[in-house]
DNA sequence: CCCCTAACTGACCGATCGATCGGTTAGCGA
DNA sequence: TCGCTAACCGATCGATCGGTCAGTTAGGGG
């Protein structure tokens, strides 16, 4: 498998494990990859694969590592929008085009999330989330300061289920595909925006005049 | 472990095995535990744990199933609330509640749900999700038509991002706990009301009047 | 009482796990 | 040309995997 020819440049093989093993790691997870899947799957053998990487968990740890350090981000691009519900489609839009074009790297911080062990949880909450979502909170926090959104829900609850509505789509898809009535399974982009739009909005029609 | 002095009552010893293996597959998934690990859990023997289920996989499939005959249904105690918005905060608080007590068996499906396996996902929406998801969804549009939600809403996606806003609750809580600025990961009861608010209400202020 | 069956066990099977070994190849600087 | 090092390999390690088997125990019906 994986006859490319050559081109075996500088640390190439490294690049082409990594690859690989993020593609399994994502599929079947930690404990469902063997060092010799990947080494099939590689080309190479498997005392090479101890070569590059010191264990099976130091390469699944460079796997991790090397999926962060791609992660791009979208929310600094749209602070100047005229009309906020769109810049917030604009914004999960973008997100999710992304994460559907990479959904390996998805599938394997997902897993991650959900593994339970607890070290790991914190690692990836202060290094990879906190931040992003953090600034998702501010956003949405100024806009409740200049009165554009309401006051009486906590911002970094309505940043989670922005964020939920996200994700959740790419881990459910395959179950979201025989859903009965669903048929925007395969089109990340007019979920993320109509997501968008119906937290904004709310679902409720606007004459209900209640004030908390 | 497991020393309850006796009571070895007719099949109690396959539930404690059922029992076991489901803490265990929810924490580390299917690959990450070996008859072994439940052996020494239950403080059965390897062989008897064979004895009361064919393979590792049939104990797996009967732990989901014994799960998923367990899971309630909160949809049909609500159809005729007099407010709507209350109505829905409490289904999804009564769920939420339901899911954070049993949250093994809620990782469990979760995890079935990104492993991948087309089968298995097809299996699982049609036999679980299904039928519920489309009774919140035509109860949505049931909404709609009366004219209390807007029409401008695919029916489907809403009750997706209600689903999603539950469920990832419960997948990322290790994370949320480390999140700064989030005081709502150990009260499920008010982040689903709070969610189930924000999702029917929406988070702008509700003086622009743009038509679709 | 005996006998049958379900519950249960320790010992063991071949296969595969992650990891290591000694040894070979290839490329590059001196 | 030599020599060093990174890249790579086949063979093999002990441990553990899912699963089997022959045999023992316990309990209830005849």
């Amino acid at each position: 498998m994986s006859d490319l020819s050559e081109a075996p440049s500088r640390g190439s093989a490294r690049l082409h494990i990594l690859d690989c093993a993020k593609r399994l790691f994502a599929e079947r997870g930690y404990d469902g990859v063997s060092i010799s899947d990947i080494a099939r799957e590689t080309g190479a053998s498997k005392a090479n694969i101890f070569h590059h990487f010191e264990s099976k968990e130091g390469l699944y740890l460079a796997v991790i590592a090397e999926v962060v350090r791609r992660v791009p981000d979208h929310i600094d691009a749209l602070s100047s929008e005229h009309d906020i519900v769109e810049a917030f489609q604009e914004l999960a839009a973008a997100e999710l085009t992304e994460g559907a074009k990479d959904e390996t790297g998805v599938r394997l911080i997902l897993r991650e999330i959900i593994s339970g062990d607890p070290r790991r949880s914190r690692v990836l909450a202060e290094d990879i989330f906190a931040d992003r979502f953090t600034r998702l909170v501010d956003l949405i926090r100024t806009h409740q300061d200049t009165g554009t959104f309401r006051k009486d829900v906590d911002p970094a609850l309505a940043a989670h289920v922005l964020r939920s509505a996200s994700v959740f789509f790419i881990l459910g898809r395959d179950v979201l595909r025989h859903m009965p009535g669903v048929d925007f399974a395969d089109d990340p982009d007019r979920y993320a925006r109509e997501a968008a739009a119906l937290v904004l909005r709310g679902l409720v029609v606007r004459d209900s005049s209640e004030e908390k």
